[in-house]
DNA sequence: TTCGTAGTTTGACGGATGTCGTAGTACGGT
DNA sequence: ACCGTACTACGACATCCGTCAAACTACGAA
């Protein structure tokens, strides 16, 4: 190391930070909502290169951080490569059933649009 | 009148044609979660000029518009009034327990706001 | 028919959003 | 020391969003 002492810190909202206009339009997000059902069906901490989604890696980051900002989900560096979890506990703490509620109607969802094309 | 056999149609999607993201979205402002509020709390169809917005007219028509285009909301004519109300029969059959999931989760975070200044 | 009330439409404007490409930084391995 | 991998930062761009004011339409009542 050069000079920093805590290398590369993530800013996170506190639990009593995360507002529930953020956390929905979080969810809103075609590419975002992806990425949150994807960790959730993994249900444990993911690299972000585990998720493939379909825009640049740019665009990937600037989601990331619009999912970490919000309060959706915690992210750590381990080495080169970026750990994502979903905040399950705070959000569930917070606005109960909100998460596997979203999940779960993405899911109903999901396999609706399979089904018609 | 004049021409017109129908006077005024309101536009809204099938129940087939919601989509979660666009449910999220038009819940993810702070103007419409209230609205969403009001009408859930009154229980009843209301007229428009029932729920007291800190906005504009113009600004409450687009809300408005946000809402029943995204299918969360039912908007009929009643002589000059404007009748809504949460389209919650088919908000649950889509996404079942979507709704009182958000509604409490904003009940809550209200509660928090007012505690806490 | 005239007026008032209720809501819409249009245009404008500033700010946020989603997307990309390019350049840059941090870490681990050779 | 060097390189490759993984992700970030920045700038650009088109689009969308929330907001307003002003002009307009529709209906009911006087």
């Amino acid at each position: 190391m050069t000079t920093a002492t805590n290398p590369r810190a993530l800013p996170h909202p506190a639990r009593e930070e995360i507002r529930l206009e953020a956390v929905l339009h979080a969810l809103a997000d075609p590419v975002r909502l992806l990425i949150v059902r994807t960790l959730a069906a993994a249900d444990v901490e993911l690299n972000c290169s585990a998720i493939e989604l379909p825009v640049t890696k740019s665009t990937s980051t600037h989601h990331f951080r619009v999912l970490r900002e919000s309060g959706v989900i915690r992210q750590t560096y381990q080495g080169t490569a970026k750990m994502t979890a979903l905040r399950h506990d705070d959000l569930d703490a917070l606005f109960p059933g909100l998460l596997p509620t979203v999940l779960t109607a993405a899911g109903h969802q999901s396999a609706r649009d399979t089904v018609r094309g």
